[in-house]
DNA sequence: CTTCATGTAACTATACATGTTACGATTCAG
DNA sequence: CTGAATCGTAACATGTATAGTTACATGAAG
């Protein structure tokens, strides 16, 4: 049972995950967030495993074990745990050779690479900005409004 | 023989390609393009086929065959070239599941695709700003600055 | 001591750019 | 008209990273 995978969707799992235990109370087993993520518990051990090195959530293990928060959710930005994942590459286009001796292909990495560079800086500056209290704020402003609808 | 391959260097390809093509008389073969870009002949025709498509290119076969640029490097953009090559996605990072019915989800996939779309833009307008010319002006300049240092 | 849960190793599945081989189609030299 | 040069394209192999899966050891709670 294997769904259309092309791109790292650890931050965002990662994300839905932490969102999900803030809103929960006592620790979470892999088993219980694999469900929320449609995912495999032992895929979230795994990526959970690097936040724990990250020191941002912490796991016991045996009877009512799983995985606790382990961090101000106000101290905690996108980019941290961007950084906690082991900053996988952003950007699914590259150059061809990275160290060219070649003048026009010199030419072209400096012209993409300042692109790039602009668009990734960018993109972590947003990450920066954003932390998961944002997201939980956002979360709870999502909730009222789908009850708003409901009555 | 395998070189570290984890991004789509096609954008990169046809940069190179394409200068080398206008610093050239007559048309280049893929056998040749190939050997400036150390990437194979039937990979050449493929990727180069894609800007023939286009327009942005020509390619004659027989005896003195080979490619041919069909446009004026001043108007050519490398936002023109990403979409020849079929507008390839940008990032190697994205949503678990782009159309969540959790809410936790959607204000996760929210704020990310967000700061996504800030830098898929930011990096598409840096595209469209720099022509096949500019970048031709550049490695001429270059071209001159290693003659200077060679005196 | 049994059960629950994490920790981890080892293997498989998938997608996709790229590499490679093979052959057909076209153009030109002689 | 024959043959070499060259593109056009199909078919298959390769490498890589995330994700899925199976299996089992480790440790904590009742």
């Amino acid at each position: 049972m294997y769904s259309y995978m092309k791109r790292d969707s650890r931050l965002s799992s990662v994300l839905h995950a932490l969102l999900h235990m803030a809103e929960h109370d006592g620790p979470m087993t892999s088993e219980t967030l694999g469900q929320c993520l449609g995912a495999n518990p032992v895929v979230v051990r795994r990526t959970m495993g690097l936040l724990r090195e990250a020191g941002l959530v912490s796991a016991e293990r045996g009877h009512s074990g799983g995985w606790r928060i382990s961090a101000d959710l106000k101290t905690v930005s996108l980019r941290q745990l961007h950084a906690a994942l082991g900053e996988p590459a952003i950007f699914a286009i590259g150059n061809r050779n990275e160290t060219p001796e070649c003048l026009v292909e010199q030419a072209v990495n400096a012209a993409l690479d300042k692109a790039f560079l602009e668009a990734e800086a960018l993109l972590l500056d947003r990450f920066a900005d954003v932390t998961l209290a944002d997201l939980a704020a956002d979360f709870a402003r999502r909730h009222a409004e789908r009850r708003a609808t409901r009555d």
